[in-house]
DNA sequence: TGCACGATCTCG
DNA sequence: GAGATCGTGCAT
């Protein structure tokens, strides 16, 4: 399949955040191999005023990616423990991201940081030129669940509230 | 210059 | 249900 091009990643967080669900992850390592994921589950993040959104906290070194346009990738480490997989969609200057939750059987971002071996030297690589880690096109999944995000409780009730987190429906 | 906290997971 | 573990942002 082709790579994502640009204009994917210039729409708004929520529509990636739907459109990335099925699509495939590739990640090539160190010794030449390459690995592939289809993307289960996502979450979106959009704007300064979503108090959920880092970026709502200002501009800063680690926030700076949030503010280019679509494709570059913002890494990020929480509990001093595991690094997350953004990818940031949008305009310039206008910060949004969607959070990779699950690849394949891998759910849960802590163990998606962990199975790619996310770290800082992925800050700001970009999807559409990286030798490292990119997507692919597939077909548009229409048959996904909705829900509230996670671990973000201090983002009060109208953000906290939003059916921003996108999964693939278990196939019974 | 210091400190409290978090988009989590694993183990007991 | 608590601990592991550390970069970041904000208060001193």
């Amino acid at each position: 399949m082709k790579k994502l091009e640009i204009d994917f990643y210039k729409q708004d967080a929520v529509t990636v955040a739907q459109k990335l669900l099925g699509k495939t992850l590739v990640r090539k390592w160190e010794d030449g191999t390459e690995s592939r994921y289809q993307i289960t589950e996502t979450e979106a993040y959009l704007g300064e005023e979503d108090l959920a959104c880092h970026a709502s906290k200002g501009r800063t070194p680690r926030t700076e990616i949030l503010y280019h346009e679509g494709s570059h990738i913002y890494v990020y480490l929480i509990y001093g423990m595991y690094w997350m997989l953004n990818v940031v969609t949008g305009e310039e200057n206008y910060p949004q991201a969607v959070l990779i939750r699950g690849i394949d059987k891998i759910i849960g971002s802590g163990k998606v940081g962990r199975e790619l071996k996310i770290d800082k030297s992925l800050y700001g690589e970009n999807l559409i030129t990286s030798e490292r880690i990119w997507i692919e096109n597939a077909e548009d999944i229409d048959d996904f669940e909705k829900a509230p995000r996670v671990g973000i409780d201090y983002a009060g009730d109208e953000w906290k509230n939003k059916l921003w987190r996108f999964f693939i429906k278990v196939k019974k």
